[in-house]
DNA sequence: CACAATTGGTTAACCTTTCAACTTTCTTAG
DNA sequence: CTAAGAAAGTTGAAAGGTTAACCAATTGTG
């Protein structure tokens, strides 16, 4: 049993703890450049991920819940989202035949127009920031054990 | 040169896509978990970085400024951030002797008491969610794959 | 079939973050 | 020495996010 002092925390070492910093720290310094890329197409990183989302389903469309689980928000913020997205003209909202419940959201003609200017300079920015700097070796290896934890996480997500 | 479309985008491949969703995937998911972790604690994220900040810092104090720096928030953020942590006893401000602009964040006793209290639930979360997920090779690799990514993205930090 | 529980989604109130404007102090160049 | 500019921090308003309560449609169960 391995444990570091009298009241039995293991903190992290040395060693764990850059692994921790570094994935923290860019985690947060990516978001933040990426959003100043996207920035002066008047897009938001949570748009983007509405627009790509949207851009590669049947249709152009996306039920609000399963956009939701996609994105990782709550319904309650999709909600804000798409009102936002549909001032801007981006997206709409359809109703649902089959559950009259439920309701689309529908890439409008401008969005997919935006989609399609905005894509090649953000995958630029990803790969200028993250990606590029990675040789094909370190993204084996980061997808490897990073895959595993998004499912423990997954897994946890809206459990009591 | 590497391109895979007429017009020069050069797109992600699958391999590259699957790492870039991982470390997107993770790095949302941990963030919310370990937010919920706290969240018995009556603490945030960001409450918490504060602290561990100023529990590690000579005296139990830090400029503003510095506080900024190293949690990567705004001034204005942080000013918003002290004032909740001061109204919720964590913390205190003090004026600066040597710079009468400047300021000092200084933990409190119940600051200092609530940071002893909650941080081995904290490494315990981290561990659990991240760290003890991965092998010691991983956490290497991580370390060195990432942390050039971070000192990339720290160099473009407030440019233009 | 009726009614309880679940699902899909919105809304209002509240909290956090951002943005721009501002004050005060410090530094520097003339 | 003084005036211009930079640095430290705050503030208020607007935008974004969270929480809980809510309505309506659907499903499941006796």
């Amino acid at each position: 049993m391995s444990m570091d002092t009298e009241n039995g925390t293991r903190w992290l070492s040395e060693e764990e703890q850059r692994a921790w910093r570094a994935h923290l720290d860019v985690s947060r310094l990516l978001m933040h450049q990426l959003e100043r890329d996207l920035q002066p197409f008047g897009l938001t990183n949570n748009d983007y991920e509405i627009l790509v989302n949207l851009s590669e389903s049947e249709d152009h469309r996306m039920r609000m819940s399963d956009l939701a689980t996609a994105t990782l928000q709550s319904k309650s913020r999709l909600s804000h989202q798409i009102t936002r997205m549909e001032n801007a003209g981006l997206v709409r909202r359809e109703n649902c035949e089959s559950d009259r419940r439920g309701l689309y959201a529908v890439l409008t003609e401008h969005g997919w127009d935006t989609m399609r200017q905005v894509a090649p300079h953000h995958v630029a920015s990803v790969r200028e920031h993250f990606i590029d700097l990675l040789g094909e070796a370190d993204l084996k290896a980061l997808h490897a054990s990073l895959a595993p934890v998004a499912q423990h996480l997954r897994s946890l997500r809206g459990r009591a």
